[in-house]
DNA sequence: AGATCTGTCTACCATATGGTAAGTGACCGA
DNA sequence: TCGGTCACTTACCATATGGTAGACAGATCT
Protein backbone atom coordinates (compact mmCIF):
# COMPACT_ATOMS: atom_id res chain seq x y z
CA UNK A 1 0.00 0.00 0.00
CA UNK A 2 1.17 3.04 -0.83
CA UNK A 3 -0.33 5.20 1.35
CA UNK A 4 2.90 6.05 2.94
CA UNK A 5 6.43 6.92 2.01
CA UNK A 6 8.22 7.47 5.31
CA UNK A 7 9.08 10.79 5.38
CA UNK A 8 6.17 13.33 4.26
CA UNK A 9 3.01 13.93 5.84
CA UNK A 10 -0.09 11.50 5.93
CA UNK A 11 -1.42 12.15 2.70
CA UNK A 12 0.01 10.18 -0.09
CA UNK A 13 2.24 11.96 -2.94
CA UNK A 14 -0.76 11.60 -5.78
CA UNK A 15 -3.84 13.16 -3.43
CA UNK A 16 -1.19 16.10 -2.89
CA UNK A 17 -0.36 16.70 -6.58
CA UNK A 18 -3.88 16.56 -7.15
CA UNK A 19 -4.97 18.83 -4.48
CA UNK A 20 -1.95 21.41 -5.38
CA UNK A 21 -3.00 21.07 -9.85
CA UNK A 22 -6.64 21.42 -8.13
CA UNK A 23 -5.89 24.78 -6.90
CA UNK A 24 -3.54 26.15 -9.60
CA UNK A 25 -6.03 25.32 -12.46
CA UNK A 26 -8.74 27.14 -10.69
CA UNK A 27 -7.47 30.03 -9.97
CA UNK A 28 -3.97 30.60 -12.93
CA UNK A 29 -5.60 28.19 -15.14
CA UNK A 30 -4.29 24.91 -16.92
CA UNK A 31 -2.29 26.74 -19.23
CA UNK A 32 -0.72 29.27 -17.24
CA UNK A 33 -0.10 26.58 -14.46
CA UNK A 34 3.80 24.75 -15.07
CA UNK A 35 4.71 21.36 -14.05
CA UNK A 36 7.93 23.09 -12.50
CA UNK A 37 5.87 25.76 -10.62
CA UNK A 38 3.73 22.81 -9.70
CA UNK A 39 6.36 20.30 -8.03
CA UNK A 40 8.14 23.25 -6.59
CA UNK A 41 5.03 24.28 -4.40
CA UNK A 42 5.25 20.84 -3.17
CA UNK A 43 9.06 20.16 -2.46
CA UNK A 44 9.13 17.36 -5.21
CA UNK A 45 10.47 17.45 -8.42
CA UNK A 46 8.64 17.40 -11.62
CA UNK A 47 9.66 14.18 -12.52
CA UNK A 48 7.77 12.79 -9.34
CA UNK A 49 4.49 14.54 -11.40
CA UNK A 50 4.63 12.84 -14.06
CA UNK A 51 5.81 9.65 -12.40
CA UNK A 52 2.38 9.62 -10.98
CA UNK A 53 0.66 11.04 -13.79
CA UNK A 54 2.05 10.37 -17.25
CA UNK A 55 1.38 13.95 -18.85
CA UNK A 56 0.05 17.20 -18.12
CA UNK A 57 -3.47 16.39 -19.64
CA UNK A 58 -3.26 13.09 -17.74
CA UNK A 59 -3.40 14.82 -15.02
CA UNK A 60 -5.98 17.59 -15.54
CA UNK A 61 -8.22 14.34 -16.37
CA UNK A 62 -7.33 13.07 -12.84
CA UNK A 63 -8.37 16.64 -11.29
CA UNK A 64 -11.75 16.61 -13.00
CA UNK A 65 -12.76 13.03 -12.30
CA UNK A 66 -11.74 13.88 -8.86
CA UNK A 67 -13.47 16.97 -8.67
CA UNK A 68 -16.56 15.86 -10.05
CA UNK A 69 -17.09 12.83 -7.58
CA UNK A 70 -16.58 15.35 -5.39
CA UNK A 71 -19.21 17.40 -6.38
CA UNK A 72 -21.33 14.80 -7.04
CA UNK A 73 -21.41 13.48 -3.65
CA UNK A 74 -22.52 16.81 -2.35
CA UNK A 75 -25.16 18.15 -4.95
CA UNK A 76 -26.85 14.49 -4.94
CA UNK A 77 -26.14 14.50 -1.09
CA UNK A 78 -28.32 17.72 -0.76
CA UNK A 79 -30.95 17.38 -3.55
CA UNK A 80 -32.51 14.10 -1.55
CA UNK A 81 -33.56 16.68 0.72
CA UNK A 82 -37.44 16.25 1.07
CA UNK A 83 -40.12 18.84 1.19
CA UNK A 84 -41.75 21.21 -1.39
CA UNK A 85 -39.98 22.26 -4.69
CA UNK A 86 -38.43 25.54 -2.74
CA UNK A 87 -36.96 23.95 0.10
CA UNK A 88 -35.03 21.36 -2.05
CA UNK A 89 -33.95 24.07 -4.04
CA UNK A 90 -32.60 26.13 -1.28
CA UNK A 91 -31.16 23.15 0.24
CA UNK A 92 -28.85 22.64 -2.80
CA UNK A 93 -27.88 26.24 -3.36
CA UNK A 94 -27.12 26.52 0.17
CA UNK A 95 -24.63 23.25 0.42
CA UNK A 96 -23.25 24.80 -3.24
CA UNK A 97 -22.46 27.94 -0.83
CA UNK A 98 -21.00 25.77 1.85
CA UNK A 99 -18.55 24.28 -0.92
CA UNK A 100 -17.51 27.39 -1.93
CA UNK A 101 -16.88 27.86 1.80
CA UNK A 102 -15.01 24.84 2.37
CA UNK A 103 -13.22 24.13 -0.73
CA UNK A 104 -13.63 27.08 -3.11
CA UNK A 105 -11.28 26.02 -5.58
CA UNK A 106 -13.43 23.45 -6.45
CA UNK A 107 -15.58 26.23 -7.76
CA UNK A 108 -12.96 27.65 -9.25
CA UNK A 109 -12.42 24.22 -11.98
CA UNK A 110 -15.92 24.46 -12.54
CA UNK A 111 -15.57 27.83 -13.49
CA UNK A 112 -12.53 27.16 -15.58
CA UNK A 113 -13.63 24.11 -17.23
CA UNK A 114 -16.30 26.53 -19.30
CA UNK A 115 -13.41 27.61 -20.79
CA UNK A 116 -11.27 24.90 -21.72
CA UNK A 117 -12.28 23.11 -24.82
CA UNK A 118 -14.24 19.90 -25.73
CA UNK A 119 -11.54 17.67 -24.24
CA UNK A 120 -11.70 18.61 -20.83
CA UNK A 121 -14.76 20.04 -20.34
CA UNK A 122 -16.46 17.70 -22.44
CA UNK A 123 -15.19 15.01 -19.80
CA UNK A 124 -16.45 17.29 -16.97
CA UNK A 125 -19.83 17.44 -18.61
CA UNK A 126 -20.51 14.21 -18.51
CA UNK A 127 -19.46 13.11 -15.50
CA UNK A 128 -22.22 15.64 -13.84
CA UNK A 129 -24.40 14.72 -16.38
CA UNK A 130 -26.48 12.33 -14.32
CA UNK A 131 -26.62 15.28 -11.96
CA UNK A 132 -28.01 17.63 -13.85
CA UNK A 133 -30.82 14.81 -15.47
CA UNK A 134 -31.70 14.99 -12.02
CA UNK A 135 -32.10 18.26 -11.50
CA UNK A 136 -33.62 19.16 -14.62
CA UNK A 137 -36.35 16.29 -13.91
CA UNK A 138 -36.98 17.73 -10.78
CA UNK A 139 -37.53 21.46 -11.62
CA UNK A 140 -39.45 20.36 -14.54
CA UNK A 141 -41.88 17.97 -12.03
CA UNK A 142 -42.33 21.00 -9.86
CA UNK A 143 -43.10 23.13 -12.62
CA UNK A 144 -46.19 20.57 -13.42
CA UNK A 145 -47.05 20.31 -9.94
CA UNK A 146 -47.68 24.30 -10.09
CA UNK A 147 -44.91 25.27 -7.20
CA UNK A 148 -42.76 26.69 -9.55
CA UNK A 149 -43.03 29.18 -12.51
CA UNK A 150 -43.11 27.42 -15.56
CA UNK A 151 -39.56 27.68 -17.22
CA UNK A 152 -37.78 25.98 -19.72
CA UNK A 153 -35.89 23.78 -17.44
CA UNK A 154 -32.85 23.25 -18.55
CA UNK A 155 -32.04 26.86 -19.22
CA UNK A 156 -33.70 27.86 -15.75
CA UNK A 157 -31.23 25.17 -14.40
CA UNK A 158 -28.11 27.16 -16.99
CA UNK A 159 -29.38 30.41 -15.11
CA UNK A 160 -29.54 29.27 -11.85
CA UNK A 161 -25.97 27.87 -11.76
CA UNK A 162 -24.63 30.85 -14.03
CA UNK A 163 -25.59 33.09 -10.89
CA UNK A 164 -24.54 31.05 -8.35
CA UNK A 165 -21.10 30.38 -9.63
CA UNK A 166 -20.38 34.25 -10.49
CA UNK A 167 -21.60 35.18 -7.35
CA UNK A 168 -19.14 33.00 -5.68
CA UNK A 169 -16.12 33.23 -8.38
CA UNK A 170 -16.24 37.09 -9.49
CA UNK A 171 -13.99 37.90 -6.83
CA UNK A 172 -12.37 40.45 -8.95
CA UNK A 173 -15.89 41.87 -10.07
CA UNK A 174 -16.72 41.53 -6.06
CA UNK A 175 -13.76 43.40 -5.09
CA UNK A 176 -14.34 46.68 -7.73
CA UNK A 177 -17.94 46.67 -6.12
CA UNK A 178 -16.56 47.12 -2.39
CA UNK A 179 -17.59 43.77 -1.50
CA UNK A 180 -14.28 41.89 0.17
CA UNK A 181 -14.23 38.01 0.06
CA UNK A 182 -14.70 37.37 3.41
CA UNK A 183 -16.94 34.98 5.27
CA UNK A 184 -19.98 37.67 6.08
CA UNK A 185 -19.60 38.48 2.36
CA UNK A 186 -20.38 35.24 1.61
CA UNK A 187 -23.64 35.05 3.41
CA UNK A 188 -24.75 38.28 2.20
CA UNK A 189 -24.68 37.02 -1.28
CA UNK A 190 -26.33 33.63 -0.13
CA UNK A 191 -28.99 35.63 1.36
CA UNK A 192 -29.43 37.62 -1.86
CA UNK A 193 -29.52 35.19 -3.97
CA UNK A 194 -32.10 33.12 -2.55
CA UNK A 195 -33.91 36.10 -2.07
CA UNK A 196 -33.49 36.27 -5.86
CA UNK A 197 -34.52 32.71 -6.75
CA UNK A 198 -37.61 32.85 -4.90
CA UNK A 199 -38.76 35.87 -6.51
CA UNK A 200 -38.15 34.38 -9.41
CA UNK A 201 -39.17 30.82 -9.23
CA UNK A 202 -41.83 30.00 -6.24
CA UNK A 203 -45.40 30.55 -7.77
CA UNK A 204 -46.56 32.31 -5.04
CA UNK A 205 -44.86 35.19 -3.77
CA UNK A 206 -46.39 35.66 -0.19
CA UNK B 1 -1.17 58.42 -42.19
CA UNK B 2 -0.69 54.42 -41.80
CA UNK B 3 -4.02 53.85 -42.85
CA UNK B 4 -3.25 51.57 -45.76
CA UNK B 5 0.14 49.67 -46.72
CA UNK B 6 -0.29 49.15 -50.05
CA UNK B 7 -1.12 45.41 -49.79
CA UNK B 8 -3.59 44.19 -47.30
CA UNK B 9 -6.83 45.78 -47.34
CA UNK B 10 -8.59 48.49 -45.80
CA UNK B 11 -8.16 48.16 -42.39
CA UNK B 12 -5.22 49.17 -40.64
CA UNK B 13 -2.42 46.61 -39.34
CA UNK B 14 -2.84 47.47 -35.49
CA UNK B 15 -5.93 47.50 -35.65
CA UNK B 16 -6.54 44.28 -37.53
CA UNK B 17 -4.11 42.84 -34.71
CA UNK B 18 -6.36 44.07 -31.97
CA UNK B 19 -8.97 41.78 -33.99
CA UNK B 20 -6.97 39.15 -34.15
CA UNK B 21 -5.85 39.33 -30.22
CA UNK B 22 -9.28 39.84 -28.98
CA UNK B 23 -10.64 36.48 -30.61
CA UNK B 24 -7.86 34.53 -29.66
CA UNK B 25 -7.77 36.11 -25.51
CA UNK B 26 -11.54 35.36 -25.67
CA UNK B 27 -11.72 32.14 -26.50
CA UNK B 28 -8.28 30.58 -25.75
CA UNK B 29 -7.21 32.70 -23.28
CA UNK B 30 -4.29 35.32 -22.64
CA UNK B 31 -1.83 32.63 -21.72
CA UNK B 32 -2.94 30.09 -23.78
CA UNK B 33 -2.92 32.53 -27.26
CA UNK B 34 1.09 33.05 -28.52
CA UNK B 35 2.27 35.81 -30.42
CA UNK B 36 3.50 33.35 -33.10
CA UNK B 37 0.07 31.71 -33.39
CA UNK B 38 -1.10 35.20 -33.51
CA UNK B 39 0.95 36.54 -36.97
CA UNK B 40 0.59 33.83 -38.28
CA UNK B 41 -3.19 33.70 -38.30
CA UNK B 42 -2.29 37.61 -39.64
CA UNK B 43 -0.03 36.32 -42.14
CA UNK B 44 2.65 38.84 -40.63
CA UNK B 45 5.69 38.21 -38.68
CA UNK B 46 5.65 38.33 -35.27
CA UNK B 47 7.39 41.00 -34.82
CA UNK B 48 5.08 43.16 -36.96
CA UNK B 49 2.89 42.71 -33.63
CA UNK B 50 6.00 43.67 -31.28
CA UNK B 51 6.14 46.87 -33.64
CA UNK B 52 3.18 48.02 -32.54
CA UNK B 53 2.53 46.49 -29.10
CA UNK B 54 5.79 46.66 -27.19
CA UNK B 55 5.40 43.27 -25.20
CA UNK B 56 1.92 40.75 -25.45
CA UNK B 57 0.69 42.74 -22.19
CA UNK B 58 0.29 45.93 -23.62
CA UNK B 59 -1.17 44.12 -26.52
CA UNK B 60 -3.71 42.94 -23.45
CA UNK B 61 -3.52 46.48 -21.74
CA UNK B 62 -4.44 47.90 -25.67
CA UNK B 63 -7.89 44.94 -25.92
CA UNK B 64 -9.02 45.88 -22.83
CA UNK B 65 -8.80 49.58 -23.28
CA UNK B 66 -10.61 49.21 -26.95
CA UNK B 67 -13.12 47.27 -25.50
CA UNK B 68 -13.85 48.62 -22.40
CA UNK B 69 -15.08 51.48 -24.64
CA UNK B 70 -17.06 49.23 -27.10
CA UNK B 71 -18.88 48.36 -24.07
CA UNK B 72 -19.27 51.71 -22.56
CA UNK B 73 -20.63 53.16 -26.02
CA UNK B 74 -22.84 50.12 -26.08
CA UNK B 75 -24.24 50.14 -22.78
CA UNK B 76 -24.44 54.03 -22.16
CA UNK B 77 -26.70 54.33 -25.36
CA UNK B 78 -28.97 51.45 -23.93
CA UNK B 79 -28.98 52.76 -20.36
CA UNK B 80 -29.99 56.26 -21.83
CA UNK B 81 -33.52 54.74 -22.90
CA UNK B 82 -36.33 56.27 -21.12
CA UNK B 83 -39.42 54.58 -19.55
CA UNK B 84 -40.11 53.03 -16.05
CA UNK B 85 -37.26 50.84 -14.34
CA UNK B 86 -38.19 47.35 -16.10
CA UNK B 87 -38.20 49.11 -19.55
CA UNK B 88 -34.52 50.17 -19.43
CA UNK B 89 -33.38 47.21 -17.57
CA UNK B 90 -35.09 45.12 -20.56
CA UNK B 91 -33.38 47.69 -22.76
CA UNK B 92 -30.08 47.06 -21.42
CA UNK B 93 -30.39 43.26 -21.30
CA UNK B 94 -31.39 43.13 -24.99
CA UNK B 95 -28.49 45.75 -26.17
CA UNK B 96 -26.13 42.90 -24.07
CA UNK B 97 -27.71 40.19 -26.31
CA UNK B 98 -27.15 42.07 -29.42
CA UNK B 99 -23.62 42.53 -28.53
CA UNK B 100 -23.28 38.88 -27.98
CA UNK B 101 -24.66 38.29 -31.08
CA UNK B 102 -22.65 40.88 -33.27
CA UNK B 103 -19.05 40.59 -31.24
CA UNK B 104 -19.35 37.55 -29.09
CA UNK B 105 -15.98 37.67 -28.69
CA UNK B 106 -16.18 41.12 -26.34
CA UNK B 107 -18.51 39.00 -24.03
CA UNK B 108 -15.48 36.36 -23.97
CA UNK B 109 -13.41 39.24 -23.22
CA UNK B 110 -15.43 39.87 -20.37
CA UNK B 111 -15.17 36.26 -18.92
CA UNK B 112 -11.69 35.75 -19.25
CA UNK B 113 -11.00 39.37 -17.08
CA UNK B 114 -12.48 37.72 -14.08
CA UNK B 115 -9.74 35.19 -14.42
CA UNK B 116 -6.99 37.43 -15.05
CA UNK B 117 -5.22 38.84 -11.67
CA UNK B 118 -5.39 42.55 -11.03
CA UNK B 119 -3.26 43.80 -13.46
CA UNK B 120 -5.57 43.18 -16.33
CA UNK B 121 -9.02 42.81 -14.63
CA UNK B 122 -8.35 45.57 -12.36
CA UNK B 123 -7.61 48.20 -15.89
CA UNK B 124 -11.23 46.35 -17.20
CA UNK B 125 -13.02 47.31 -13.95
CA UNK B 126 -11.67 50.46 -13.78
CA UNK B 127 -12.76 51.60 -17.28
CA UNK B 128 -16.14 50.02 -16.81
CA UNK B 129 -16.43 51.19 -13.22
CA UNK B 130 -18.61 54.65 -14.57
CA UNK B 131 -20.96 52.23 -15.84
CA UNK B 132 -21.19 49.88 -12.99
CA UNK B 133 -22.42 53.08 -11.03
CA UNK B 134 -24.86 54.80 -13.41
CA UNK B 135 -26.39 51.52 -13.26
CA UNK B 136 -26.13 50.92 -9.13
CA UNK B 137 -27.77 54.16 -8.78
CA UNK B 138 -30.44 53.25 -11.34
CA UNK B 139 -31.45 50.09 -9.66
CA UNK B 140 -31.42 51.71 -6.19
CA UNK B 141 -33.69 54.71 -7.54
CA UNK B 142 -36.20 52.15 -9.01
CA UNK B 143 -35.92 50.77 -5.49
CA UNK B 144 -36.53 53.66 -3.81
CA UNK B 145 -39.60 54.71 -6.26
CA UNK B 146 -40.93 51.10 -5.47
CA UNK B 147 -41.25 49.69 -8.81
CA UNK B 148 -38.51 47.14 -7.93
CA UNK B 149 -38.44 44.84 -5.04
CA UNK B 150 -35.77 45.95 -2.27
CA UNK B 151 -32.41 44.16 -2.82
CA UNK B 152 -28.80 45.44 -2.37
CA UNK B 153 -27.69 46.73 -5.95
CA UNK B 154 -24.68 45.73 -5.80
CA UNK B 155 -25.21 42.24 -5.35
CA UNK B 156 -28.28 42.53 -7.37
CA UNK B 157 -26.05 44.07 -10.48
CA UNK B 158 -23.54 41.38 -9.71
CA UNK B 159 -26.21 38.38 -10.44
CA UNK B 160 -27.81 39.81 -13.11
CA UNK B 161 -24.17 40.63 -14.82
CA UNK B 162 -23.36 36.72 -13.86
CA UNK B 163 -26.50 35.31 -15.74
CA UNK B 164 -26.26 37.17 -18.66
CA UNK B 165 -22.75 36.42 -19.20
CA UNK B 166 -23.19 32.65 -17.89
CA UNK B 167 -26.46 32.54 -20.50
CA UNK B 168 -24.18 33.73 -23.14
CA UNK B 169 -20.47 32.30 -22.58
CA UNK B 170 -21.05 28.70 -21.37
CA UNK B 171 -21.37 27.15 -25.12
CA UNK B 172 -19.84 23.89 -23.67
CA UNK B 173 -22.42 23.91 -20.42
CA UNK B 174 -25.20 24.93 -23.10
CA UNK B 175 -23.98 22.33 -26.12
CA UNK B 176 -24.25 19.46 -22.82
CA UNK B 177 -27.93 21.02 -22.15
CA UNK B 178 -28.78 20.31 -25.82
CA UNK B 179 -28.60 23.90 -27.30
CA UNK B 180 -26.28 24.62 -29.68
CA UNK B 181 -24.77 27.96 -29.99
CA UNK B 182 -27.51 29.45 -32.75
CA UNK B 183 -29.52 32.32 -33.24
CA UNK B 184 -32.66 30.68 -32.58
CA UNK B 185 -31.66 29.39 -29.52
CA UNK B 186 -30.34 33.02 -28.34
CA UNK B 187 -33.25 34.18 -29.00
CA UNK B 188 -34.71 31.48 -26.41
CA UNK B 189 -32.00 32.03 -23.86
CA UNK B 190 -32.92 35.87 -24.05
CA UNK B 191 -36.63 35.24 -23.68
CA UNK B 192 -35.81 33.16 -20.92
CA UNK B 193 -33.43 35.68 -18.88
CA UNK B 194 -35.80 38.33 -19.26
CA UNK B 195 -38.84 36.23 -18.40
CA UNK B 196 -36.48 35.49 -15.32
CA UNK B 197 -35.63 38.73 -13.89
CA UNK B 198 -38.67 40.41 -14.78
CA UNK B 199 -40.08 37.68 -11.84
CA UNK B 200 -37.09 38.34 -10.08
CA UNK B 201 -37.43 42.51 -10.37
CA UNK B 202 -40.54 43.87 -10.60
CA UNK B 203 -43.07 44.61 -7.95
CA UNK B 204 -46.25 43.87 -9.18
CA UNK B 205 -46.08 40.70 -11.03
CA UNK B 206 -49.41 40.77 -12.95
C1' DA C 1 19.31 63.54 -54.90
C1' DG C 2 20.15 62.50 -50.25
C1' DA C 3 18.63 62.10 -45.51
C1' DT C 4 15.05 60.43 -42.60
C1' DC C 5 11.21 58.09 -41.08
C1' DT C 6 7.82 54.10 -41.25
C1' DG C 7 6.44 49.59 -41.46
C1' DT C 8 7.82 45.00 -41.92
C1' DC C 9 11.07 41.52 -42.18
C1' DT C 10 15.22 38.09 -41.08
C1' DA C 11 18.26 36.55 -37.68
C1' DC C 12 18.96 35.48 -33.06
C1' DC C 13 18.59 34.59 -28.04
C1' DA C 14 17.50 33.32 -23.13
C1' DT C 15 14.29 31.08 -20.83
C1' DA C 16 10.59 28.00 -19.74
C1' DT C 17 7.98 24.06 -20.78
C1' DG C 18 6.33 19.23 -21.20
C1' DG C 19 8.47 15.08 -21.62
C1' DT C 20 12.22 11.00 -22.06
C1' DA C 21 15.93 8.08 -20.25
C1' DA C 22 18.21 6.31 -16.88
C1' DG C 23 19.86 6.12 -12.26
C1' DT C 24 19.46 5.41 -6.89
C1' DG C 25 18.19 3.94 -2.51
C1' DA C 26 14.69 1.70 0.41
C1' DC C 27 11.86 -2.06 1.05
C1' DC C 28 10.21 -6.87 0.41
C1' DG C 29 9.14 -11.48 -0.69
C1' DA C 30 11.66 -15.87 -1.79
C1' DT D 1 21.01 -12.53 0.59
C1' DC D 2 19.45 -11.41 -3.56
C1' DG D 3 16.51 -9.94 -7.36
C1' DG D 4 12.83 -6.95 -8.17
C1' DT D 5 9.60 -3.41 -7.52
C1' DC D 6 8.39 1.13 -5.83
C1' DA D 7 8.87 6.04 -5.21
C1' DC D 8 11.57 9.45 -6.50
C1' DT D 9 15.68 11.55 -8.34
C1' DT D 10 19.36 13.72 -11.65
C1' DA D 11 20.52 14.52 -16.33
C1' DC D 12 18.96 15.84 -20.63
C1' DC D 13 16.28 17.36 -24.74
C1' DA D 14 13.21 19.41 -28.41
C1' DT D 15 10.28 22.82 -28.84
C1' DA D 16 7.88 27.04 -28.07
C1' DT D 17 7.77 31.44 -26.14
C1' DG D 18 8.35 36.50 -25.47
C1' DG D 19 11.60 39.64 -26.76
C1' DT D 20 16.09 42.20 -28.86
C1' DA D 21 19.02 43.85 -32.77
C1' DG D 22 19.41 45.18 -36.93
C1' DA D 23 18.58 45.02 -42.08
C1' DC D 24 15.72 46.55 -45.94
C1' DA D 25 12.17 48.67 -49.02
C1' DG D 26 9.23 52.35 -49.80
C1' DA D 27 7.43 56.85 -48.78
C1' DT D 28 8.28 61.68 -47.28
C1' DC D 29 10.78 65.69 -46.47
C1' DT D 30 14.54 69.23 -47.55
Amino acid sequence: MPTSNGVTDGTSTPARILDAALASFATRGYEATSLDALAAGLEVRKQTILYWFPSKEVLLDAVIDRSAIELSVALEGSLATAGTGWVRVEAVVRSVFRLAARQPELLGLVREMGRLGPPAATRFVAALEPLVARASQFLEAEMDAGHMRRHEPRLLLLAIYSTVIGMLTEVELLRALGEEPTARSLVRRRAEILDLLRSALVTVPS
